[in-house]
DNA sequence: TGACACCCTGTAGTCACTATAGGGTCAAGG
DNA sequence: CCTTGACCCTATAGTGACTACAGGGTGTCA
């Protein structure tokens, strides 16, 4: 299986395959005499593995620590257990923070008259005010309301 | 005032501040004969907007159209509002992505049975399944869980 | 005179890709 | 045999919103 193939089977683009060879998330596969990359079903199930992952928003880091656990299956599963745990914390968080921004949002929208001039429009003036302080995003790593795919 | 009592005042990096003059948000101010930047009460007031917005995970390029809107207070404010109102909608969408993700990790996390070896442990051999096509966050416009603050 | 906090510019790094440039390989059709 | 077109290769740069240096200058105090 060349590269596109595997692409297209997993639902990714073949620079991202490519990327993932890089990062060491994908074994570098045999090649071909024309120095095509070929696949075989191990890698496809790796790929699998890493996009279910990236779907649940883990982080490269974290699936590398979850293929170190798959590829060592003596050990003990507690680790990848903590992962998990882990990730739902930061989902959660995360959560319940844009629940407070949604709140502050609809609470703006309503500042706002409707016909009115900018000068004299509530939400304009609202978000002049300054921030108090922990209403930054912080260490929540969870992330913000713009992802770039 | 001088750069990094700005800074402190509206709780961001010094470093930040001067992206944002960079990046057009800020207006450049005077110099002091040292060449150090001289910053009045107006800068506060818009550093402290701009703040306010990316505390509600606003892109900069919003922010940018907000501030355009503040700038030129005759202007009806419907484009303000419409952009909150988006802006709002890409927030909705995102809690109801995360609450997804948070239904499935729990999930996973049941699978595992806490005491086996990894070749046993369900979440692994779960994540190792395709993803569905719309798994992944698409455009959606509205951030994953890891942010970079 | 020296130490120190603060400021300056410019550049590179972060993350998870995505896009582009500039080429090579391979099978089918004319 | 030649061309077309789909596919593949490497290497490099761009994205957003910062953050972190490196390598210097300024200002105040003892």
């Amino acid at each position: 299986m060349k590269i596109g193939e595997l692409a297209r089977r997993s639902g990714v683009k073949v620079e991202t395959v490519r990327y993932y060879e890089r990062e060491g998330l994908l074994p570098e596969p045999a090649r071909s005499e024309g120095n095509y990359r070929l696949y075989r079903e191990a890698h496809a199930e790796r790929l699998d593995f890493i996009r279910h992952c990236r779907a649940l928003d883990m982080t490269l880091d974290e699936i590398r620590a979850l293929l170190a656990c798959q590829d060592d299956p003596d050990q003990p599963c507690e680790e990848a257990d903590a992962l998990i745990e882990a990730h739902l914390g930061h989902v959660e968080q995360r959560i319940a923070q844009l629940s407070r921004l949604k709140a502050e949002l609809e609470g703006l929208r309503r500042r706002c008259a409707g016909q009115g001039k900018v000068g004299e429009c509530g939400i304009l003036n609202e978000l002049s005010q300054p921030v108090d302080p922990p209403a930054t995003l912080e260490h929540a790593h969870v992330g913000g309301v713009h992802p770039r795919r």
